[in-house]
DNA sequence: AATATAATCAACCGCAGCTAC
DNA sequence: AGTAGCTGCGGTTGATTATAT
């Protein structure tokens, strides 16, 4: 309790980052791997705190990400997705692998919540939307449910990929073959139950729903 | 050309979960 | 079992750029 934010020490720089920034924080993480950000700002002599070196390399400086020029089926996939599981933009951006979470949040907040809403009241209610379940048991049947659901809309969604594969036939298959990942795990956290695992190997998936649990825990009238 | 307004996006902040002790 | 520290997530802000007047 009452430990000090990390960013409020002195002498942490904000803002922007420099290209020698980012150079120097490009090539920590070619030599050590991403990870132990704590350690990052005293190895490397950036006068930034952990946080926002982490959030530089994963949002900006990390390789293979795409930006901008968001593609029909990339925003079906965000708008279906994002009906499916609410605003979990983390566990959205595990099924788009070259976006971030914070791009497509920035899409979903300055592009697509304004198309919908001008689109009438198209979309189907967030997830995290929908009325919270009063006891333990319930969650945990709604639980179930949402996973049956979510892996029916998710067929759905692959058939939907199926029709548009003839014109981007491998950016459509990589969709595909996340999905098959993430309904593989759905089905091994219902055989293993509350089985732990480390938190890097943590799928993104799992972490999606226990958010979900959270909000419905945490709120009766859990909204976003 | 100058100014106002809107749109975009990088970055910050606070909170919660997880692990180690 | 309790606590501290680290990490990741989601909401929000503010600077910059584009567009309209």
């Amino acid at each position: 309790m009452g430990r000090p934010p990390c960013c409020d020490k002195e002498g942490v720089k904000k803002g922007p980052w420099t290209p020698e920034e980012d150079l120097v924080l490009v090539s920590y993480v070619q030599e050590h791997g991403p990870g132990n950000w704590r350690a990052v700002p005293t190895r490397t002599g950036l006068m930034r705190c952990s946080k926002s070196c982490r959030l530089r390399w994963t949002n900006y400086l990390r390789p293979g990400i795409k930006r901008g020029n968001f593609t029909d089926q990339e925003e079906k996939l965000i708008v279906h997705l994002q009906a499916l599981l609410g605003n979990r933009w983390a566990a959205i951006a595990s099924y788009l692998p070259e976006r971030t979470d914070n791009d497509i949040k920035n899409y979903w907040n300055t592009h697509l919540k304004r198309k919908l809403q001008a689109g009438g009241d198209a979309a189907a209610k967030p997830a995290a939307q929908r009325p919270a379940s009063s006891s333990k048991g319930q969650w945990e049947r709604r639980l179930q449910t949402d996973i049956n659901m979510a892996r029916r809309a998710l067929r759905e969604a692959l058939t939907t990929l199926d029709d548009i594969k003839p014109q981007q036939p491998d950016a459509a298959d990589g969709v595909r073959a996340h999905h098959r990942e993430h309904l593989a795990d759905a089905r091994r956290v219902g055989q293993q139950g509350s089985q732990r695992r480390g938190r890097g190997g943590q799928p993104l998936w799992l972490v999606g729903v226990r958010g979900f649990l959270r909000q419905r825990r945490g709120s009766p009238c859990a909204g976003v």
